[in-house]
DNA sequence: AGGGAAACCCGAACGC
DNA sequence: TGCGTTCGGGTTTCCC
C-alpha cells in the first residue's frame, strides 16, 4: 500500500524532522530493540543487533518502494509492504503493539519500523545494490525518456496492468497509483504492452509522472486504517470506486481482477480497442 | 515468456 | 452482542 508517494513522504519526514523537529541525519544508533526476528531479512537478528549498533546515519532516501539509508559502514533498507511503517518517537513513548524492529537514537529519540501485518523487510547490507539492483528505472527520473519508455513496453507482450506493477520493469508503482495512471492515459489495463504506439507511450509515462507528483504534493494517500496523515485518497478517480460514477464521463465505474490484483477502470474511458 | 495460484499476515468488514 | 468467515494487498515462489 505505501507506494512511491508514500514512501518518499515518510523518507523526506525523516530527513528533515517534520513533525516532529527532529532529523535523523547525523544521528548515532545507540541500540536496537527487534521485537519480530522474521521482520529481518538479512542477515541474522544477532548479527544485524551487532552490526548495526554505533553506526552513524548519514543520508536518506528512497529507490522504488524502498526507504534506503547509508549508514557509516553498511546500508539500512527498508520496505513497508502492506501495513509498515516508519516514524520518530519520543524515547519515552511505550512500545506500540504492532512495533517490530526499534532503533534508539542520541538525542532522546527512537525510530520505530511497525507493521501490523508483518510483511514488511529490514536489510542491512555493504552495498544497498544487492537489493535493489534488479529494479526497474526510477519513473521520475530524468534519465528516463519517451524514447527509452516506448522501447521497455515493446520488449514485452504483457498487460499493462501487472506489467507496471512489476518493480523490475519500473520502480515504485503499486496497485492505487497504476489503476490512476492508466485511467489518466485513457488506457485500458489488460491492453498489451507491445500495441501501444509511440504516442501512447508518451501518454502513459506523463500519465504516470503527473499521478505520481500530485501523490507526492498531497503527502500519500491514507488507506484503509493505515493512517499516514496524505490525502491523495480524496483525489482517487478509479481505484476503490466500483459502482460510482467516473469523474469524466459519468460511467460506472468496473472492478475486475487482474494478476490477483482488484483493478479499477472506467469502461468508456479507458477503451478496450488496444486490446480486441 | 507469461499467466495463475499459493504463501506470508492480520485488522476490518461482512454474514448470521 | 458475538462468533466465524472472507477479503485485501506487495512480493516471492512455484507450477503450467
Amino acid at each position: 500500500m505505501p507506494e512511491l508517494p508514500e514512501v518518499e513522504t515518510i523518507a523526506r519526514s525523516l530527513s528533515q524532522g517534520r513533525g516532529t523537529g527532529f532529523s535523523i541525519l547525523g544521528k548515532v544508533i545507540n541500540d536496537v530493540t527487534i521485537l519480530w526476528k522474521r521482520s529481518i531479512a538479512v542477515p541474522s537478528a544477532e548479527e544485524f543487533y551487532q552490526r548495526v549498533h554505533g553506526q552513524t546515519i548519514c543520508d536518506v532516501g528512497r529507490r522504488g518502494k524502498y526507504i534506503v539509508m547509508q549508514l557509516s559502514d553498511d546500508a539500512l533498507l527498508f520496505h513497508l509492504r502492506m501495513s509498515g511503517d516508519l516514524t520518530i518517537q519520543p524515547a519515552s513513548r511505550p512500545t506500540g503493539k504492532h512495533d517490530r524492529v526499534i532503533f534508539h537514537l542520541e538525542g532522546e529519540h527512537k525510530l520505530v519500523f511497525e507493521d501490523a501485518r508483518k510483511f514488511g523487510r529490514v536489510w542491512l547490507l555493504r552495498d544497498a545494490q544487492e537489493e535493489l539492483g534488479e529494479l526497474g528505472p526510477e519513473p521520475l527520473s530524468d534519465t528516463l525518456d519517451e524514447d527509452h519508455f516506448f522501447r521497455m513496453l515493446q520488449a514485452s507482450k504483457r498487460q499493462l496492468k501487472p506489467l507496471l506493477m512489476d518493480q523490475t520493469f519500473l520502480a515504485g508503482l503499486g496497485n492505487i497509483y497504476t489503476d490512476e495512471a492508466l485511467f489518466k492515459a485513457r488506457l485500458h489495463p489488460l491492453s498489451i504492452s507491445n500495441q501501444l504506439s509511440s504516442q501512447h507511450a508518451a501518454i502513459l509515462l506523463q500519465a504516470i509522472r503527473e499521478t505520481l507528483h500530485e501523490g507526492i504534493r498531497r503527502d500519500g494517500a491514507s488507506i484503509d486504517w493505515v493512517y499516514r496523515g496524505g490525502n491523495f485518497q480524496n483525489q482517487f478517480c478509479v481505484y476503490g470506486r466500483k459502482g460510482k460514477a467516473c469523474p469524466v464521463c459519468g460511467t460506472t465505474i468496473e472492478r475486475i481482477v487482474v494478476g490477483q490484483r482488484g483493478t479499477h477502470y472506467c469502461p468508456t474511458c479507458q477503451s478496450k480497442s488496444a486490446i480486441s
